[in-house]
DNA sequence: ATATTAATTTTGACACTGTCAACATTTCGT
DNA sequence: ACGAAATGTTGACAGTGTCAAAATTAATAT
């Protein structure tokens, strides 16, 4: 009566999978704001303390969590990269899409990718913990993608770590912004964000070579 | 035996704005997470309950502390610009600059104003209240501000808002990474936010001229 | 000046949260 | 088969936001 394909036997399931999957569902259909360890555990159809035999706390849920968001990040980018051909800054281009098409699909796991830190409305204080070091690996995969779509276009370069930050910047920003009602309208997102990628390459070259676009 | 230069005549002194202070308080030394209306009314020495006789719910006053802060920016990033002379590219990259220093050092209200949508850790579910719409117009006064500075740069053009959203994705972006601890190093951040605003005054001009610069 | 009304604060309660200790149950190793 | 380890439940605790009712103070009207 094994209840899913990979049956860890465990004593009554593997909860732990369920938690991680209950809390990304809470997360994805009610925001940060609708997830609760006690609701993940209704969720799991288990007792309101059950969970601590999986996670230390909350946090520690949370931080799982983040990590297979951006597994799911990373993965996406790659896809929307090697749909886009050969041409490394039509590689970049789609990864600045898919980019900002992942933050707003996926909005409630996005934030909570990035709003890890200890001065964000989940605070990580134990923060020796390995789910913190699981994130960090997972999260810096995502930036050796860019740094490697970024130094394809613009060469090798010491600066390149420079030129990806501003690449990012340029993405996360207007993502978080969308986000954040700051920006509303849809049209003008994407004429900005269209706008924004077109003037990329020049400008990435520019600062790997550490020379300002003349003028 | 007036408290303040400003009593408003009230039942015990002015606790509205007593309140206000307090959570701005509590968020600069320990972030949202710190923040709570029970302590809030604790540090203004009033009971637990006192608060909803101003504020009608803990959201209520989280956007007048939100609204308060945008104030502040605008008038830091006002004297930035000033401090920066006449030419218009020198004032657009002081003022970027002012923007990421003012986001670092007040960390909590920095995070707070740009926190406030309801897919966030604070939920606004009574969207139509009135702190909303004072904080959408203290906002707002901030991107008329960053508007008139782009165009500064680039001439008047239909097209100026784009490159506007362009720079502020640029500098939210950047400050937003290094607020969530994916950019750790000050000193790359530095160089990263000098090599990009090296590089604005062409790449807006692009943008507001509705052509990719030439590479 | 006094009585009435309104504004403000307190008290106590409720449901909810994360965490913990004690206990119960199931599974595993030997 | 049996003891030990892992897992789940129950009940409790302090903390939170919100609400209703009572208490206190300020403003107003007469």
């Amino acid at each position: 009566m094994a209840k899913k394909p990979k049956p860890k036997t465990y004593h009554h399931g593997d909860l732990r999978e369920a938690l991680i999957v209950a809390g990304a569902e809470l997360i994805e259909s009610n925001g940060l704001a609708g997830f609760t360890l006690r609701a993940c555990a209704r969720r799991a159809g288990v007792s309101h303390a059950a969970p601590r035999n999986h996670f230390a706390s909350v946090e520690e849920l949370i931080l799982v969590i983040a990590a297979r968001g951006w597994e799911e990040f990373h993965t996406a980018l790659a896809m929307a990269a090697n749909g886009a051909g050969a041409a490394p800054e039509a590689r970049l281009a789609a990864m600045g899409q898919a980019y900002v098409t992942f933050a707003l699909q996926r909005l409630g796991i996005y934030s909570l990718m990035f709003r890890t830190g200890d001065f964000n409305a989940v605070r990580l204080a134990s923060a020796g913990s390995s789910g913190l070091a699981a994130l960090e690996a997972a999260s810096s995969a995502g930036w050796r993608q860019l740094v490697e779509a970024v130094t394809a276009v613009t060469g090798p370069s010491p600066r390149v770590e420079l030129a990806a930050l501003h690449v990012w910047s340029l993405v996360h920003g207007l993502a978080s912004l969308s986000i954040d009602r700051k920006l509303k309208d849809d049209g003008v997102r994407r004429q900005a964000l269209d706008a924004s990628l077109a003037t990329l390459a020049p400008t990435i070259r520019a600062i790997a070579q550490g020379v300002a676009t003349a003028a």
